[in-house]
DNA sequence: CTTTTCGTAACTTATCAAGTTTCAAATTCT
DNA sequence: AGAATTTGAAACTTGATAAGTTACGAAAAG
């Protein structure tokens, strides 16, 4: 099953968007992820709209956050790029009169929705913060100065 | 994202096996579940692999239960049908050596890992003769006295 | 008014479970 | 033995959708 990277790139994102001074362009973004820029502005959208970032138009415009990173979390990261499913496992529909499936469905959708609240509140609980700072002991682990982009984007 | 149905439906098809006191062929199966023969050979012979189901050919031939219901859980069925990716989320390798990027999907892989053995462990904890219970008292709410199948399967 | 950059719509691609086709092999029935 | 039934397995097509692409308009700065 194809996964949905939304949620891990857009936090790679906001991440990097910190350690920035200045706006990045789309292009730029792009470029850190492998990608091109309409995906980003497409993905981004939605993190606008929770004022999670910013967006400027024309000459020197770009991404830049909307708030510090200690008022994020990896919640509302999820909900902003659109709340994808978090489950590949899915429950069949075939046979929705059939008292079989419904037994079936209920103990699935009953597991899954606990596994489903697990994670929402654990993602409510990291703060993107927490992950810089978890960022910041690796860069220093390595002997680190600037931790600066270590991919070809410049 | 799409589903995987392929759980849902080999426990459907587990506990309709039980309530036939014959062999059940691929093509009943396939009009059970709204599908074709083949697709049913392909994922009950993962079932055939663990011992759940057995398969007999020729005429009078088909699948049974290979051991009671309730000496299968949830987590066997999974595992026999190839043990399927859990979520739909996944983690960017866009850049596997920049640090920001380990960061958020050591994040994220602690999380969804902690979601996962929660779920698999329910899993593990169910038993499908737990599933045919529920499916008994379903059937006895509405007053059903021979449950059978109310699919167009016959 | 030219350049930069986002905003957005429309389209194409990649992926993989699901679905399909086909035939060989095994088993039973006559 | 021969016909009918049914699984086994390989090869192929389809469908759904996140990801990727193309294209152009709008806004802002120089
Ligand atoms: S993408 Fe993270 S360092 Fe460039
Ligand atoms: S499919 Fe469950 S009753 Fe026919």
């Amino acid at each position: 099953m194809r996964h949905d990277g939304r949620l891990s790139r857009m936090l790679h994102v906001l991440l990097h968007m910190e350690e920035q001074q200045r706006p990045m362009t789309s292009e730029e973004i792009a470029g850190m992820l492998g990608t091109n820029p309409a995906l980003v502005r497409r993905t981004l959208a939605g993190l606008r709209e929770g004022g999670y970032v910013v967006s400027e138009r024309g000459h020197g415009g770009g991404w830049m956050l909307g708030r510090p990173l200690s008022e994020i979390t990896l919640r509302d990261v999820y909900d902003a790029v659109g709340a994808p499913e978090v489950f590949a496992l899915g429950l069949a529909d075939d046979q929705p009169q059939c008292l079989v499936e419904q037994a079936v469905n209920h103990a699935l959708r009953r597991t899954l929705d606990e596994a489903r609240r697990l994670l929402l509140q654990r993602f409510a609980d990291i703060r993107l913060s927490d992950l810089r700072d978890d960022f910041a002991a690796r860069a220093a682990a390595l002997g680190v100065r600037q931790p600066g982009p270590t991919c070809a984007d410049d």
